[in-house]
DNA sequence: TACCGGTTAGAAAACGTTACCCCAAATGAC
DNA sequence: GTCATTTGGGGTAACGTTTTCTAACCGGTA
């Protein structure tokens, strides 16, 4: 005879929930009393002799007992199987994989994620993915994750603060691992958010100094250093610079390195030919605009990034202006557009392979090494030039006249 | 004095468990045996009367119970407000947030998707990121998907079988509810995986004829035929087509779009003029290679994306020749970029915004209607010309001699 | 034969939620 | 005042895994 569900509950469970003495089977109604004379003792409940609720057994169901059953194994020796974990039998082994290959069966990564507390999961955070430099980055790090057994999880923010709180929001849910926010710039207290809960993270150019965040340093130096140089043996000597958003710290480091490269070649720089943009292809636009309003015209214009680069091209295009004849024009990233503009755009290098990977194996060293000695806190990535054709030397002078063929 | 916990369990809960009749506890050895010689009785175990494992309280636990002791409520109450279930008291739910926003909590993802067996996540799978057209649909995807309470996950193939079988089983692995595949050509043999499932699809262009899965078809001939017509108006007899990788279906649809354009205008084809690109700036410039080296030049190129116009526009310069006064070029999807091109791009329009709303549509229909009548199949999906200045009168015609300046 | 490690595999707790099943208190009807 | 009805909220099974604990088994030794 099965017993009775109702009286199980009444009569066996209940007073197990119970600090009193004796007297298991008491009547239901004094044990409800009782509970709720003492609240705080519902911590101490035993499992309940409930019967169980029944698996419903939808037809389609696939998972790790579905396999255990079908190999004739238990769920633990599929788990291990799966697991590669050694201690299985060989023979065992191979016959459970034949049944989750036959069968299909992937298994639930929620679940393992909640159980192992480990998501295999890194977050990538970057502005716009619209904007070129950005798809090849995520395909690095997505790259270089996968061959490491780890996925990613992309968001972007467009700049936009509300956007951002809920990319950490979507991190901290899903229950990323790591996170590498690509937006050359940070938000404070959003980042708190992170930190708080010991995220290892890592950032471009400017980082709080703290354990589990790790530095991306870019030298932009040495890269728009090379740029500069480059006009300068040209024989340029006017030299717009066109910045990115004041608020983007790494736009601010691009400016300061450029003026740094100024002053070491004995170029004085002329306030009206700094402009800020935007990092997009109309802030290019807008921006050249005001160069070209300015009283006197530069013969040379650097660039914050590629996208503002080739706005500056087309601006320039519209308003008859030939690059180089007219104008030389630098740019910075060289996203794979610029090897094709018209003319190929002269930029500077900076690798999102390199970028890629070093902020993949900071996670990484964060998430796996953590009890050893700290991780490496920073790394360098490299910047360099690459001439193309929108650089030549400036309008009216010897080495120009003595270039042209006509 | 207490209830000895084991007590209890051995000798009250354990027989409940059991449709055997009397000799409750046993002792475990004998059980064990009985257990292997009769391994099909497996399943119908009792809980063990081990003790339980003690729940480790790192000190930095933060979940619902946290939350429930914190706002003096039941977890379950906790999982009600979360969940705005319009039962719970108002003064309650308000505690309840206001120990959530203090304590920062946010809820595991992981954990509600098992249990509810809901991830509210929507795969997209692209064929390649790097393409400016795939970040444009996966803003306004992600965009749409945000606003309705889904994320998305993004994988991307690069036309590469092994990619796309990664993903598709990433797809699976995470339980995503839908997927929309914006690759312009579907894999069978690994599309079964999913649909086996009956996994909520969306393709473009192509799709099996099965229930759950919808298609968002593309009006190329609208399109291209207005491109070809343009030209045709402008004079152009000698129209070269370069199309996408064969085995793309998308591709394949454009191309015969253009032939049948091409007949409606009454032009004739060349088969020399029908060269085969990638979809990349590198296929693009190949292609017009191909082209040049023909014997007879066409006066008008059209090209099955943007890329590759923009490739075929590196290579006319290259040439020496001018757009559009040499030849005129047309472009497909209008990515951002074509906008600034030198000379900007006359492309034919297909709507990122519309691809990714309507696919979006798709995957929730078939998600949250299901009971009902089957949600649409088919979506339409406009594309339009836009005349920008890569395209003009052929040389050498009198128009084109009328329109000249010199 | 009995005892003792060393492997191997099974049983079940645990992960952090949701959803279901209850009960108790409040409410309404007579 | 009693009884039926509604309703808000507490307890806990279940989700699909991993991991820990334990027992069975197998040789080898005394």
């Amino acid at each position: 005879m099965l017993i009775d569900e109702n009286f199980a509950r009444k009569h066996l469970l209940k007073p197990s929930y119970f600090p009193a003495p004796s007297s298991l089977p008491s009547p239901p109604a004094r044990v409800s009393y009782l509970l709720n004379a003492f609240p705080e003792t519902i911590g101490m409940t035993s499992k309940g002799t409930r019967q169980k609720r029944r698996r419903l057994d939808k037809p389609e169901r696939m998972d790790i007992r579905t396999i255990a059953k079908a190999a004739n194994v238990s769920i633990a020796t599929v788990s291990r199987t799966i697991n590669h974990v050694s201690t299985v039998n060989p023979k065992l082994a191979k016959r459970v994989w034949e049944v989750i290959d036959e069968l299909d069966y992937f298994p639930n990564t929620q679940a393992r994620a909640l159980v192992s507390g480990r998501s295999r999961l890194f977050g990538l955070i970057v502005s716009e993915i619209t904007n070129p430099f950005f798809p090849e980055l995520i395909q690095g790090f997505e790259d270089i994750a996968v061959e490491n057994g780890y996925e990613i999880l992309v968001s972007s923010t467009n700049n936009d603060p509300k956007r951002m709180t809920h990319c950490i929001r979507r991190m901290i849910e899903r229950k990323v691992e790591g996170v590498a926010v690509m937006t050359f710039g940070i938000e404070e207290p959003l980042l708190d958010q992170l930190a708080k809960r010991k995220m290892p993270l890592v950032f471009i150019d400017v980082a709080p100094e703290r354990p589990g965040i790790s530095l991306l340093k870019v030298d932009y130096h040495h890269g728009i250093r090379q740029g500069v140089q480059h006009l300068a043996a040209l024989g340029h000597r006017s030299i717009a610079f066109i910045s990115g958003p004041a608020k983007l710290h790494s736009a601010h480091s691009r400016a300061m390195a450029f003026s740094k490269s100024l002053k070491e070649c004995g170029i004085a720089p002329n306030p009206a030919w700094i402009v800020e943009g935007d990092h997009t292809l109309e802030g290019g636009i807008a921006a050249m605009e005001q160069v070209l309003a300015a009283k006197a015209m530069p013969t040379a214009v650097m660039c914050s990034n590629d996208m503002t680069a080739i706005g500056v091209l087309h601006k320039l295009y519209r308003a008859g202006l030939r690059v180089p004849d007219d104008l030389s024009v630098i740019g910075f990233d060289d996203i794979h557009i610029a090897e094709v503009t018209i003319p190929p755009l002269t930029t500077i290098q900076m690798s999102r392979y390199e970028l890629a990977r070093s902020a993949f194996s900071a996670l990484r060293a964060h998430v796996e090494h953590s009890g050893d000695s700290a991780p490496k806190r920073e790394y360098n990535i490299p910047t360099d030039l690459i001439v193309r054709e929108s650089t030549g030397f400036p309008r009216g002078t010897m080495a120009h006249l003595g270039k042209r063929k006509s």
